[in-house]
DNA sequence: TGGTTTCTACCCAGTATTGGGTATGACTAC
DNA sequence: GTAGTCATACCCAATACTGGGTAGAAACCA
């Protein structure tokens, strides 16, 4: 620790052993300090008022919520803390959506610690960061995001295992729309089956 | 770091945050000691027969192949590691398979890092170490029914995406034969939609 | 403002799946 | 030699999905 103040950083993952690994990790630097740790969307929000970090690292597979609604509800309420989106997966297909949310960085899987906390002190200094093979992606041969949202959320549920009328109930919609937006998607994507509807969402990291 | 030499540990996972993490937290013990990592199944085959580490924790999704194909190679190599498996997703319907392999211990992704420095400690000394839910799913009332070769053979396919009609087709029998395999596979695995049991042929590798 | 996309919702007829059954021959284990 | 499992196959009625449509309201963009 120096005579100026260490970066807090909150950890939100639902994984108790990568918080404290990662935490284990950044704590060797001694500009940056672990502030406090969630491991769910609903206790990140809480925390993030709480403790006002500096920083967020924020992981985008949730138990409750995507780290991406995480994100906006923290936004809108700590739009102090700079937020970096950590996908443990291989999708990076929200990278765009992170952007829109108002993350300052996306990591993905494959990072190294001293790649992590160069990211923290990247975006606390103001800047945005992404990890290589993100901005790859961002500016590589056009990514397929063909399907909308909604149309995103209803293939989420459907690789889950919910019918059409489950869908339905549990987005507040007609199971007639559902069919629909299933329909529309399986066209986007020429896909017939459900199994193959199932593959694609569970490829595409759409499956938690 | 007592008189007695630390137990040698290897790491395996694809993610280098994952292992730098538990790396990190496992270093703090005095009787534990990282005596190497690996990113994939054929590096780990490889570091385990070199280092020959007492204990190896073995992630179980690695791009190359599955942490049990690689605890076979292993288990056959080098019998003397002990090998855990760290599920980091939450299916646990591996464990027979892992017992099968010969893994010593099988830890669920909501472990904390001083679980599995027990868990270490614990195969080290020869026994056994299943994490609480774990054992649950093992002793639990819910009969680990197996699928038969046939059912695998129809769920296999039902997975790539085939009707009914079409395994029937392919597999030479009628199309109410395969009708009630799959109303068996259902009963036996407590899935009942199309994209559950997509869901569990992909997470089981039935879908190469 | 005006055009486009997205989300919503429905119609219809056809096909597929579901969840109850029953049943028979073959093979396996004790 | 008999009990149990496996693979086969069918019946039936109910439910779910499919693949054509159309169409209005809201949101988005130029």
């Amino acid at each position: 620790m120096t005579g100026q103040t260490a970066i807090s950083v909150l950890l939100v993952d639902d994984h108790p052993l990568v918080t404290e690994g990662i935490g284990a990790c950044l704590e060797t630097w001694d500009n940056i300090t672990i502030a406090g740790t969630a491991s769910n969307g609903r206790e990140s929000i809480e925390a993030a008022c709480q403790i006002k970090p500096d920083v967020i690292l924020m992981d985008i597979n949730l138990p409750d919520m995507t780290g991406l609604q995480a994100t906006r509800h923290i936004r809108a309420r700590q739009p102090h803390s700079k937020i970096i989106i950590l996908s443990m997966h291989d999708n990076r297909e929200y990278v765009i959506s992170a952007i829109e949310e108002g993350a300052c960085g996306y990591l993905l899987k494959d990072v190294s610690s001293s790649e992590v906390a160069t990211a923290i002190e990247t975006v606390y200094r103001g800047g945005n960061y992404f990890s290589t093979d993100v901005a790859k992606a961002l500016t590589g041969p056009k990514q397929h995001s063909v399907l909308t949202k909604r149309e995103t959320g209803v293939l989420a549920l459907l690789a889950k295992g919910s019918t059409n009328k489950m869908i339905g109930r549990e987005l507040g919609i007609s199971e007639r729309t559902v069919e629909t937006h299933r329909k529309n998607i399986k066209r986007k994507l020429g896909i017939s089956t459900t199994a193959g509807l199932t593959r694609y969402a569970m490829e595409n990291g759409l499956t938690n």
